[in-house]
DNA sequence: AACATATACTTGACCAATCAAGTATATTTT
DNA sequence: AAAATATACTTGATTGGTCAAGTATATGTT
């Protein structure tokens, strides 16, 4: 196989992406008031273990850095969808936990996120769709 | 189909992509001297006819604003990997042409775009390449 | 011909994320 | 136990990008 083939697909990657990324990112924008990094930062939370993980994890799930993290953090703070918590056997942690704000805001943007998803893949059949999941995750 | 197979695609695509995306900014900063999307750019100017595209179209080409656009190109024409051309016909154009020097640096930097593509996608097979190219057009 | 609207860009103010450096704490080595 | 190193985070400076507004030119309407 050429080289030029998996040049094709990261590129194709790339500007896919960057569409539907710029499209999600602006509903749940507008319709919730985040954006999509915050939307990605509130999956991982609901999906841990006590709803709660270090910045770093966090950091390490979403390929952000760490002072990436502690920025995006801030104002979801201040809003209330996430709080700190300290971790007691290590003091340099300092945990992130899902509030129930947090929470219900997720429920309803996952509603918007779905919504949006489903159209921008509509072009895909069923069996493609899964196909396509199947291969991405192989990566 | 269930939404959240689609809503799976999307974030394994987001997260994927991220992750692609940024080795392959790092290696083609590091050895060229150029960003992943100048990288677009130098390539989508070389495909077009004359080697020169208009701002906004390589906006539309890259999923970027006008001004995105614009900003980007500055540091590229300082360096003279792309010059600006009056279009005759309308004076509030002004065309990006690639020129000889971005012409070579873009073959070099394909080269390891190239090498870097085929690592990041060896878990694939020809068959799972091809196949996964073939979808990702059809969004 | 004059006026209104649309298009191609640029610029200022801002935002999200990065890197490099700094702080605090934990762990490992001697 | 002390010193060296590693980890978890934060902060200042910078970058790559956005949006809103402005300028210049082109096109459509009356």
């Amino acid at each position: 196989m050429s080289t030029t083939n998996q040049s094709a697909i990261v590129r194709t990657l790339w500007t896919s992406t960057g569409v539907i990324s710029k499209h999600l990112d602006n509903s749940l924008g507008a319709v919730h008031g985040i954006g999509l990094t915050e939307y990605m930062v509130l999956l991982s939370l609901s999906e841990a273990p006590n709803q709660s993980l270090r910045r770093i994890d966090i950091a390490e799930a979403l390929s952000r850095t760490a002072s990436g993290i502690t920025r995006l953090l801030m104002p979801m703070e201040k809003i209330g969808l996430v709080e700190k918590q300290a971790n007691e056997r290590d003091a340099r942690v300092s945990l992130v936990k899902l509030t129930s704000t947090g929470e219900s805001l997720l429920k309803n943007a996952t509603v918007t996120f779905e919504k949006k998803a489903e159209t921008l893949l509509k072009n895909l059949t069923d069996k493609q769709t899964s196909s396509l999941l199947n291969l991405l995750t192989n990566i």
